[in-house]
DNA sequence: ATAAGCCCTCCCCG
DNA sequence: ACGGGGAGGGCTT
């Protein structure tokens, strides 16, 4: 049985509870203070101090193919969490120049790009088109138990790795994923997995890592299921693109709500539209625009917690109980449930408690569906209303 | 309870 | 070459 370890961080350079549910990975789960995850073939515990991380690792008790098990947790946390990276400088450069960002960043701070396994970053981001965060994560988890190889189980919980890309490659998986809800997306994810496996050369993906912005983000188009906003996805969050703003409607809003962006002639999303705002990012924030973008566009997530949370003062936190029912699936269909009760806190982001004032920047009418969607996943997970979880089979409708 | 509105990519059509 | 518009699955309003 493994021991707890220090691994020192600053809050202010990494607050996992923001960074682990604002839409950048989708495996993570809370369980009281406990966020964990399997990751390079083991299973990793955190909790979060103000000046470090406390980890656990748990390995497979008999080996298991899993890729990077040979990475020790302290350089896969540095790794991970992309901590080479001075996050309060870059925070101070963007608040430099730009005083909305610097409103902004006053409440929000340790929001940091993860650097993840670009596959994984692919595929769930694949998944995330038409799709809210709830959602995807059931998807990615599916994807896992059905496809992943079985690391180990704690406390109860049996944790499965993202499966390899050779996994997916396979016959079958479509109509599988078919079956496990992924809906016209199965049919993405079965097309990227051929083509990774058999038809680009080996090493293709994370050599795209070395490659400029632009064409990487070219690279990535060819891809089933990758469009312009999942490309820059991939390259912000697994490929070093610092650069790469993800413009989606939300991201959209707030161009033209808070930076006055207009958008005159196009009514759609057009390419031109896309890059004329990921472009007056670029210029106003430099080359961390991708970075700097993500404190907003989770702040704005925030918004919504924070006046739900409203009046909550430093020292208050709600502490309940909630019961979540979960299905899983085995085989094909929706076999088994069970009832399992899980302990959540009311505060998110412990350098936010405090002040909770109306932003004339960010008032409301800025709800664009997505940010609800979020804000909707995120409440889910701090308030304490019976959630049901369910996921359906194909046959069951 | 039902219908309408969304999200993002693909693909066809002017 | 470029933009408009519908399909596709499931969730929220």
């Amino acid at each position: 049985m493994s021991a707890w370890k220090k691994f020192p961080v600053e809050l202010s350079e990494l607050c996992i509870d923001t960074v682990l549910r604002c839409g950048q990975s989708f495996r993570w789960k809370k369980t009281g203070e406990t966020w964990s995850c399997a990751l390079k073939g083991r299973v990793l515990l955190l909790q979060q101090e103000p000046d470090h991380l406390r980890y656990r690792e748990i390995f497979p008790e008999a080996p298991v193919e899993a890729q990077g098990s040979g990475t020790s947790t302290i350089d896969l946390l540095n790794d991970y969490f992309n901590l080479s990276t001075d996050l309060k400088s870059l925070y101070k450069q963007w608040s430099d120049r730009d005083p909305h960002f610097s409103k902004k960043a006053i409440t929000f701070t340790g929001i940091r790009m993860l650097r993840q396994d670009p596959w994984e970053n692919l595929i769930s981001f694949i998944c995330s088109s038409n799709n809210n965060i709830s959602r995807i994560g059931q998807m990615v988890g599916n994807l896992c138990i059905h496809y992943g190889p079985r690391i180990a189980e704690v406390d109860g919980t049996v944790y499965h790795d993202f499966p390899a890309p050779e996994k997916l490659a396979v016959k079958g998986v479509e109509e599988t994923l078919r079956k496990l809800g992924f809906g016209y997306r199965a049919k993405y994810i079965a097309q990227t997995a051929n083509m990774v496996v058999n038809e680009l050369p080996e090493g293709w993906l994370m050599g795209l890592r070395e490659k400029p912005y632009r064409e990487a983000h070219d690279a990535l188009l060819q891809l089933s299921g990758v469009g312009p906003k999942v490309a820059d996805c991939i390259c912000l969050m697994s490929l070093d693109k610092t650069e790469a703003v993800p413009v989606d409607t939300h991201v959209m809003q707030i161009a033209t709500r808070d930076y006055k962006f207009n958008k005159i002639k196009s009514k759609s999303m057009t390419k031109a539209l896309y890059d004329a705002v990921g472009d007056h990012f670029r210029e106003l924030w430099g080359p961390g625009a991708g970075w700097a973008h993500s404190v907003l566009f989770t702040a704005d997530l925030k918004s919504f917690a924070d006046k739900e949370v409203g009046v909550v003062s430093k020292t208050t936190k709600k502490s309940k109980s909630t019961t979540v029912k979960k299905e899983v699936v085995e085989g094909e269909s929706v076999i088994k449930a069970e009832e399992v009760t899980v302990k959540r806190e009311a505060n998110l982001n412990s350098s936010v408690k405090d002040e909770i004032k109306e932003d004339p920047w960010s008032d409301d009418q800025s709800s664009s569906s997505r940010k609800r969607k979020i804000e909707t996943a995120t409440v889910d997970a701090l308030e304490t209303t019976v959630v049901r979880r369910r996921l359906r089979s194909g046959r069951e409708r």
